[in-house]
DNA sequence: CCATGGGTTCAGGAGTTGTTGAACAATAGG
DNA sequence: CCTATTGTTCAACAACTCCTGAACCCATGG
């Protein structure tokens, strides 16, 4: 399990796979909650997928050049590329963000919409 | 022909609908181009895709809530709703017509990317 | 050794996407 | 009327997406 994980350079981070990797709600909450905690392991996102599910997800956003993953043990660290991204692509990490956490009511769970007009 | 259009409304604009749409290139360069040009029928866009192909695309970037399109005579003119966007989402939409534009080089059409500063 | 927690890989399935060609519809001009 | 321009609808297709269960790997800790 100590193979290396690939990941795209900062150059090679493309912008269609970026807007696909977060055109996924889950990817988004994955990245929305990367935002404030900096970094955290796979397991810690299994209350939006499945394990298996979750595999594939973060294998989504690492390849977009999202995420980086690291190998602590038998964890799997994920963080946020800010830099890289904010380097690629100005202010579009952070627009996306914040219309996700918007939508998601940004810290309520459920969905506590104040019913606008 | 004369049937009216179906256009979310600003509330009803999705994100995940949103980064769908600008995930395809063709759909990005679409709304490049209506960021100059302000308004232009379907068939200007004919150098991206068929006639048939290019139908589609313009529903998908109506039903996201990225374009309006008008009915004039036989044409269908389309344009972004920038307003609506920036409401909704700040910045997004021209972080991505920006990154857009990096990457299809604005006016050349190969990789010559001149490293800005 | 065996078990456990943390993730992966694989095969498959239901659904969606991007694309095409053929046929059609609507407006406008001779 | 006939024709051209502009765009739509439909059926079909290969490819991909998201998700699942079963099996597996790998590091640690009794």
């Amino acid at each position: 399990m100590a193979k290396e994980l690939h990941h795209p350079t900062r150059e090679q981070i493309d912008l269609s796979a970026v807007l696909d990797a977060l055109s996924d709600p889950i990817r988004r909450q994955i990245v929305a909650r990367l935002r404030h905690t900096g970094e955290e392991a796979c397991s810690c996102f299994g209350e939006f997928a499945s394990k298996t599910n979750l595999t594939y997800h973060a294998a989504r956003l690492r390849e977009a050049g999202v995420t980086r993953t690291r190998i602590d043990g038998p964890r799997r660290m994920i963080s946020l590329r800010a830099a890289d991204l904010e380097a690629r692509f100005p202010g579009l990490l952070e627009a996306i963000v914040a219309g996700t956490e918007a939508e998601t009511g940004r810290s309520a769970p459920a969905q506590a919409e104040p019913a606008e007009a």
